[in-house]
DNA sequence: GCGCATTCAATGCACAAGCAATTAATGCGA
DNA sequence: TCGCATTAATTGCTTGTGCATTGAATGCGC
């Protein structure tokens, strides 16, 4: 690899850590204060209530402790530890597993279905307004619903009259 | 914003998670165990030395440690902290700054820079591996000389006979 | 039926990060 | 010159995370 392809792959990573840095500190800000969520509990209730929603039963959304930590890029510790503290607040309940007892079933709440459904517009608007910004002030993105963005520039071009 | 355009933005955010955690868990790894240092750290060492190689004056490669948390996404406190380490094992220095002596002036020991230039095979020959892997397995990268990504299936096209 | 390696989740421990409070130095205005 | 707001960096405290360990349960071989 010659020199001009390594610093395009540094750029690229640096370019990554900025935008993870930046959409990931506003949404853990933007989520904490308005819904009492930091964002990995965000993204577990969500893939909890995707599964729940993909699923025709009720009660059937049910999730191993490792595979939700693998979809959250969490370590199972982690996971465990953030499992216990949904718990804590009534979003989640843990439900023993009887064909094996050393499983763990998680699954959401009411509350939980609840607080989900509150979050994602913030969550959603977030994303909308910080992940492609550019888009945004293009007139691509709309106002972002939920929040407003104070980097935007008081002249940027927006959609409408 | 209609909702394929939110699946797509949600889609592209948990993407840029995915590679992220990739990345910087495997960078984190692979830098620690053969240098000792973390993610951050490096990241630190490598602004200092591209402003000390980009200054034709030997010594002028200072910081203000505001400068450096602002260029490496971590809060004041946390650069404060990241430094005094660094210091502590001998990788930069602390000099006053006597325009104003509140501020504080970081730079590369010589010690500072030669684990920099140790580490930076190892931080772009992860990145090559892991950053682009699609590119890897098209043998549009190179076999990332400085590690050997288990990931890599034994079948997979690779560069050479 | 009895070990024994394996697997799942929980816990002890160490550490890095952020927020808030603190200390030190500056500069501006009365 | 004397406050006083402002800015830079450090420190106290809390929290979330990962690694390693532990404890429980499984199933495989004999």
């Amino acid at each position: 690899m010659n020199d001009t392809d390594t610093d395009f792959v540094v750029m690229a990573w640096r370019a990554l850590l900025a935008r993870h840095a930046e959409v990931s500190g506003v949404l853990e800000r933007e989520l904490s204060e308005r819904h009492g969520l930091g964002v990995s509990e965000f993204e577990v209730l969500e893939r909890l209530a995707e599964a729940r929603s993909s699923c025709q039963e009720p009660g059937e959304a049910k999730f191993r402790v490792q595979g939700l930590a693998d979809q959250v890029h969490l370590s199972q510790s982690a996971l465990s530890r953030l499992i216990a503290r949904l718990e804590r607040e009534g979003l989640v309940a843990r439900a023993l597993c009887e064909a094996d007892r050393r499983g763990v079933f998680v699954q959401l709440t009411e509350e939980g279905r609840r607080r989900h459904a509150e979050a994602t517009p913030t969550h959603r608007a977030v994303l909308s307004a910080h992940l492609f910004p550019h888009l945004v002030d293009a007139g691509c993105a709309p106002p972002a619903e939920g929040t407003a963005p104070e980097n935007a520039a008081p002249g940027s071009v927006r959609r409408g009259p």
